[in-house]
RNA sequence: UGACCCAUGGUGUAAUGGUAGCACUCCGGUUUUUGGUACCGUCAGUCAAGGUUCGAGUCCUUGUGGGUCAACCA
């Protein structure tokens, strides 16, 4: 076997620059920095399978470490979903983290700062500094508080810390370029005062520090060597490096910032802004709900972890803005279900069809393959009798040459069980079809070896037995949005693309089998598609999603 | 009228100065008791103009286009 020799990404590249400098090897290691403040989604997935890839690629640890600094929108349930989703994609951390446990070695710093005159309090209002930050063409200008003295700015930051001051009264900046062509480096602030109630600090603090401040010394605390992020963060490497610099001890790692470009996907939003919106509104039924980019709202939807991995793996990474055809995430499922998905049958738009020449009140049950890419699957028994479902779409009246389907006179297998024949049909008043006549050839079983059974007949229908057939709920998705970019307009809301039909609820029968399906359970309804049973099934109703349909060539046809 | 980043088929990515490749999509075909799968094939690309070089997708310059940055968010 020679193995085709896989190209590097750019993060990749970096590392074996930084490994051929003299990096050692067990220096390595990585986080995945999450906030609490939302679900993940299949962007998350990208920076996820980035990080701990590499772990696994260079036997390093890698953190989950939460960014847990704002009080106001961080909750445990966030928390617990994000350590489920990252279980769930198959990765294991080394260390559960928190920013908040670095709170006080963070306060420590910061009054070791205001101390080296690095850092000051200013009480302006937010407008104030705001004025004075400049914009991106214009310096700022200096705040009247930025020489207090340092006795001064302890006094200060000590009161910020015991609860003397209100909230927004005052704030802790860095002391150090109101002209600096970045606006970051702009003396930004390290600390606001949140008396806010912290879910893992409880009431301990009322000042927090932000985002900056904390991250970079936090890569640091963990010794993290390659802290990646997103392309919106490229402009924050300055602060990071120089909040690094103000801690750094040479004897230590330096742990170096790199973006890559956050991943989107044709035909949803992946803001976690506008996903909270979309459950809040109440459009979709939760941040689970299986039209969601979120890794649980694909999990419910039956995305298996491994498409997922994979999906990010053939993605890719780099540092272009993209939009990524859902084309491929919906082949990545497709692939991996087809190799592992048992196959049932299913109707989901039944008309009966009675084979007249079938003795009324016998049963067969027939062997039918589990799947035929996994011969380790095994078999099962279906029921057979006289009169069964077939989906109306497999019948028409008449047809031509390039209709495989049923037709009168015409033949099809029966899938798993007899070739039938169409006599006649039945319509209601409305020219619906509503029974279908047939006669069987009774030595066509499958798989009975006869002559007749090797016959070939162009085309074979799915189907279930009336009398043994169990019902279900089918819950059938489409695109949340219409439009393959619904967020990129400057003039438009994103919800006026919503799909008024991404969801449709369907009455179907399915064989027994399926009565013991359990949550989770992933099938393929034969000839239609991938369905997933929902959390919402019970013991006396069945319910599953479709998770994608089968590529299909013959609705192609038709268009 | 600033700083920084980016630019390869429809989409996503490779080629690290030496034959522009892979995957998805689309389209066509073979096989098939799933109009699925598998297999084969077709169409299709280096933003532009200069420069360096024997040789440029790659390096340089200037354009053009897109993105990011002015939260007490992360």
């Amino acid at each position: 076997m020679n193995e085709e020799k896989k190209s590097l990404n750019f993060i990749e590249q970096i590392i074996e620059e930084d490994l051929a400098k003299g990096l050692s090897k067990d220096k390595l290691r990585f986080r995945f920095p999450p906030e609490p403040n939302g679900y993940l989604h299949i962007g998350h997935a990208a920076s996820i399978c980035l990080n701990f890839g590499l772990g696994l690629k260079y036997n390093a640890p890698v953190n989950l470490r939460f960014d847990d600094t704002n009080p106001a929108k961080e909750e445990q349930e966030y928390v617990d979903s994000i350590k489920h989703d990252v279980q769930w994609l198959g990765f294991k951390w080394d260390k559960e983290l928190y920013s908040s446990d670095y709170f006080q070695q963070l306060f420590d710093w910061a009054v070791m700062l205001i101390k080296e005159g690095k850092a000051y309090v200013d009480n302006q209002t937010s407008e104030q500094m705001a004025i004075q930050k400049g914009t991106p063409t214009e310096a700022g200008t200096d705040s009247p508080n930025r020489n207090r003295t340092v006795e001064e700015n302890l006094d200060l930051f000590f009161k910020m810390k015991n609860g003397e001051f209100d909230e927004g009264s005052h704030v802790l900046r860095a002391k150090i370029d109101m002209a600096h062509t970045n606006m970051h480096m702009r003396d930004p602030i390290m600390y606001r005062i949140l008396k806010k109630h912290h879910h893992r600090t409880g009431n301990d603090w009322c000042i927090y520090p932000m985002y900056d401040w904390t991250h970079g010394e936090s890569d640091y605390i963990e010794q993290v060597s390659h802290s990646i992020c997103t392309l919106e963060f490229k402009s924050h490497r300055d602060l990071y490096d120089w909040y690094v610099n103000q801690v750094y001890d040479e004897n230590l790692l330096r742990p170096k910032q790199r973006e890559f470009a956050r991943r989107n996907l044709s035909y949803t939003v992946m803001s976690k802004r506008k996903l909270l919106q979309l459950v809040q509104e109440g459009i979709v039924a939760g941040w689970d709900d299986p039209r969601m980019p979120t890794i649980s709202g694909l999990r419910r939807r039956g995305y298996t972890p491994e498409s997922i991995r994979n999906f990010s793996e053939v993605a890719g990474i780099a540092k272009r803005d993209n939009v990524t055809d859902v084309a491929l995430l919906e082949y990545c499922v497709r692939d991996h279900l087809n190799k592992t998905a048992p196959r049932v049958m299913a109707v989901l738009d039944p008309v009966k069809l009675i084979i007249t020449n079938y003795p009324e009140g016998k049963d067969e049950w027939l062997t039918a393959e589990n799947n035929q890419e996994d011969e380790s699957a095994g078999f099962r028994e279906v029921p057979f009798s006289r009169e069964i479902y077939i989906e109306k779409e497999d019948f028409k009246e008449e047809a031509n040459k390039k209709f495989f389907r049923l037709s009168i006179g015409k033949e099809v297998r029966l899938k798993n069980a007899y070739i039938i024949k169409a006599e006649n049909c039945v319509k209601d008043e409305n020219g619906e079809i509503t029974e279908i006549y047939c006669t069987y050839d009774k030595d066509s079983r499958s798989g009975s070896g006869t002559e007749a059974s090797k016959r070939r007949v162009k085309g074979t229908l799915h189907w279930v037995s009336i009398k043994h057939a169990e019902t279900a709920e089918v819950r059938v998705y489409d695109r949340l949005f219409t439009h393959e970019a619904p967020d990129t307009f400057k003039d438009k809301n994103f919800k006026e693309f919503l799909n008024p039909n991404s969801l449709n609820i369907i009455n179907a029968y399915v064989e027994p089998s399926l009565k013991s399906a359990k949550v989770l359970d992933r099938f393929q309804f034969q000839r239609l598609g991938y369905f997933c049973v929902d959390q919402d099934s019970s013991k006396d109703k069945l319910i599953f999603n479709r998770t994608v349909p089968l590529r299909d060539s013959w609705a192609k046809m038709n268009k």
